[in-house]
DNA sequence: CTAAACTGTGTCCCTTGGATACAGAGTACT
DNA sequence: AGTACTCTGTATCCAAGGGACACAGTTTAG
């Protein structure tokens, strides 16, 4: 069990994650860092999740009293926000010699792999945040992937949002630490047997999936999102004023 | 504050979303409906977002005791899973007339739209979780509009996965209500801004924005994502044999 | 009419995040 | 060197929340 405490202190989180070191203070030197206090935090939450995260278990093992913690940290969520950026880490960097495409492709599967290693980031990262220097600096790594393609700044910017989603909702279908091959199927199939008549096109679909077959969602999923971009450039290549999004019109059908 | 319970109750959660209601029974006539509970927590959910969701309050909105609750509800958990499928509610049915991709046009839309009508959604649907019949209607309606294109079974239900999580991941950056015309644009600049040499790319990126644009992330991941899938519905009509995510290999660089 | 089953309630307990006041430790300034 | 200031870790306290449990009342089956 673990209290989600509402309101983020922003302007401390933001000195936190922003902040400087800062120079050398007056009293007795601090026992903690920011960065063990993070990294303890993200050992319990990797074993247990964030419900399994509590002041007291980061205390404990950092042998300190829980409140001790609040000299570091403001409250519960910020320590989250802490260990996000610390779990997320720098993005790597991209593959030499790489196109668009595939620094993209390695992009969204490190991220991916990021994800999958702290299953609780998913939670961690729900409604509107602070971002960290970190969290910016894989915004930043698409952007850069993207520069001189013709995509204007906000398309961008909308890729990257793709892709994170892409890679952050696939880390929470894929099961941890490689898929027991049909899983996802295995639980659907359990629900549509006995209801075929209400999920028809469901039924038929999963009787044409070969339980042994890899989970390939990622794969599938990236594949199509970069060929839809490929598309775009293409088109923005042949004719700079061409193509999907840069037209706004209400609704917005596409095609 | 709220409090998140670890464990929750899949037995009786798979009786409360898939079991019938249940005939005559025996004793006093139960003064209160699941529908009503899970409205009453929806409402408040809507309201507080998930950390206002206390039994109690549930409790006293429906000016019974906060123990009431648990004749109906194993727990805080299970009332949220009930709450996510009330709130997700039933598919629309596709418009008529329409080709595969207007009809996932449009479902991507609806279900985006239940998502901001429900912030707390978001967090009610990380991780692994058992669907309910509206969450499995959803995935059917997707399965039906792709039906007879020439997909697989497995790539149909990857198709679900990446369109609920766009849905689901853009509902979430998309600001309640209306965006506030580049609100995404400001949050990133001010981080940029006097940081320009770490996030080059960024803040020629963010530079080249008109702030007055509306966030067309949604309708920009979405025509990708179409796209996409277009091209691979277009290779697989030519060559049934052909195309993006049947091909396995590790990697899987696609193009 | 009786017994069984079920409902809502009152009471109790445990865990959790957090506020506050205090004692000690280390540094800057005279 | 001494003193005053400041920062650290701690002990204590509190309120809120989820949930267990036993009890009294109610309704229906036989």
């Amino acid at each position: 069990m673990t209290v989600e405490t509402g309101g983020v202190d922003k302007r401390r989180l933001f000195e936190l994650l922003w902040g400087t070191p800062a120079g050398p203070r007056r009293g007795p030197r601090p026992t903690l860092t920011l960065a063990a206090i993070a990294r303890a935090g993200i050992a319990i939450a990797d074993a247990d999740g964030l419900e399994g995260l509590t002041m007291q278990r980061v205390a404990e093992s950092l042998d300190v009293t829980k409140m001790a913690l609040y000299r570091y940290v403001p409250g519960r969520a910020e320590l989250v926000a802490l260990m996000l950026e610390d779990a997320i880490g720098e993005p790597p960097p991209p593959p030499a010699g790489a196109d668009w495409r595939a620094r993209l492709d390695d992009w969204t599967r490190q991220l991916f792999d990021r994800f999958r290693r702290h299953p609780w980031a998913q939670a961690a990262t729900v409604g509107a945040r602070l971002p960290g220097p970190n969290e910016l600096a894989w915004v930043e790594a698409v952007v850069a992937a993207l520069t001189g393609t013709g995509l204007t700044g906000a398309e961008q910017l909308d890729v990257a949002v793709l892709l994170v989603g892409h890679a952050r909702n696939l880390a929470q279908h894929a099961t941890p630490q490689g898929a027991p091959a049909g899983s996802r199927e295995a639980a659907f199939g359990v629900l549509v047997r006995g209801r075929e008549e209400r999920f028809p096109a469901l039924d038929a679909a999963l009787r044409g999936i070969d339980p042994a077959a890899a989970d390939a969602a990622l794969d599938f999923g990236l594949a199509r999102i970069l060929d839809g971009i490929g598309t775009l450039i293409a088109a923005r290549t042949a004719d700079p004023r061409s193509g999907g999004a840069a037209d706004r019109g209400p609704g917005g059908r596409g095609e």
